[in-house]
DNA sequence: ACCTGAACACCGTTCAAGT
DNA sequence: ACCTGAACACCGTTCAAGT
């Protein structure tokens, strides 16, 4: 049943413009880092590939399928760049890759928050605890571990399109919550006295840096793991504390 | 202009189904728990209020509006509830306590993770931070470590309603992940090493035993950052390590 | 087999018209 | 002031009809 035709099609040279899953991808991502993810529409995609909507259908499953694999594409990329001396600088580059990701997309932060068991967020996951078993974490830990690491990443995923998304409708994140002279704030004082109080930092700090500093306790909670019991297939260490 | 009319509709009594924001808020909560996310329509809403579509809009701005302020009642019930007998234990208390309701409402999941900087996400932030203070962390690393923490809870409240979108959909967490004769991860084995060898604990976990280790993990990280450099203003300590 | 694009079954939101 | 409900401007997805 047309078996022989499609034959054909893979022998016969391939138009450069063919529809395929990987360029409907592509074109995604394309999309999605200009506009978020409001602008990814099956119509709108159809119209920059030059096609209709229902072509779309013959290549990705539905629209949360083609949000999964470009997430994928985006994650694929940054695992790859992840680079240390030893499993620690692995995981802080890995983790600061992800970060970085987001920044630049803040669709993929959305993204992994809503689907956390979709192949990106595997691939994050299985990296991690790929490292934690070579830094020496005792087995039973190791879920535990990763499960931290990885929802501190997620959890600022989910903040950062969210601070855009405020930034866009009411104000930035640091006028919101920070400023002093903001209604907002001066006005729910009293409801948030801790934010209050630390409004001032709030405003100051670097993202990154709080993102990095969130790394380094937990990772300093997973050292006390290891000094706790350490496994009978011992790890190399270095330095002391 | 038409403030007088205003005053006695105040002092009138008011029927027991006047349409207010808090019965409105109540409704969705209703709807939200039944069906989840997808079960929240305008329509659907006004149906259930014996009312207009547009009626709504007289007492919530949007959509989002209404998600927030269903979120803020059930966050605001949450820590109501949150008691323990030093800082510490109302961390506990406080985590565990927005982990359960996401259980009972992964709706709340959801919401939580998707808008941030929500008042409910800012009452738990703000409760959190307060704790931690009181527990002696450094004025300077407050800020950090109650992200960590907020992050947490929000990473494994994007991981219910996902999981719980996937059982319907797929099949269950554990299976999908972790079942030795399941199809997906017997194909997928390759590409997840870490993930594929601790399938079984996997199947086997608990997952409040898992997000509570998560919280210990992160609190055993703030208690190196106590030791490292105490607080000027010392706070009383009980145990030592 | 692959593509087309109209049609279906919804959404959130608005707004003239009522009371 | 508050409510009504039709209308507007979209969605994702399906499917008969083409090639």
């Amino acid at each position: 049943m047309g078996a022989v035709d499609e034959v054909q099609r893979q022998r016969s040279e391939r138009r450069s413009d063919a529809l395929t899953r990987a360029r409907i991808v592509e074109a995604a991502v394309v999309l999605l880092d200009d506009g978020g993810t409001e602008a990814l529409t099956f119509r709108g995609l159809a119209a920059k590939l030059a096609t209709g909507a229902g072509a779309l259908y013959h290549h990705v499953a539905s629209k949360n399928g083609l949000l999964a694999a470009a997430a994928a594409a985006a994650m694929t990329e940054v695992l790859r760049g992840a680079e240390g001396a030893d499993p620690e600088e692995r995981i802080r580059a890995v983790t600061a890759g992800v970060f970085d990701a987001i920044r630049k997309r803040p669709w993929l932060g959305t993204q992994l928050v809503a689907a956390p068991w979709q192949p990106a967020v595997l691939q994050l996951f299985d990296r991690v605890g790929s490292e934690l078993t070579a830094l020496g974490v005792p087995a039973r830990s190791q879920f535990d571990a990763a499960s931290a690491l990885v929802h501190h990443v997620l959890g600022v995923a989910g903040q950062y399109d969210a601070t855009r998304q405020l930034a866009g409708t009411v104000t930035s994140r640091a006028a919101f919550i920070g400023s002093s002279t903001s209604p907002l704030i001066a006005e729910e004082a009293g409801q948030y006295p801790f934010l209050a109080r630390i409004a001032q930092e709030l405003i100051d700090h670097d993202d990154r840096d709080q993102f990095r500093a969130g790394i380094e306790i937990i990772l300093s909670g997973i050292d006390a793991l290891r000094q706790e019991r350490p496994d009978s297939e011992q790890a190399a260490r270095a330095g002391g504390s």
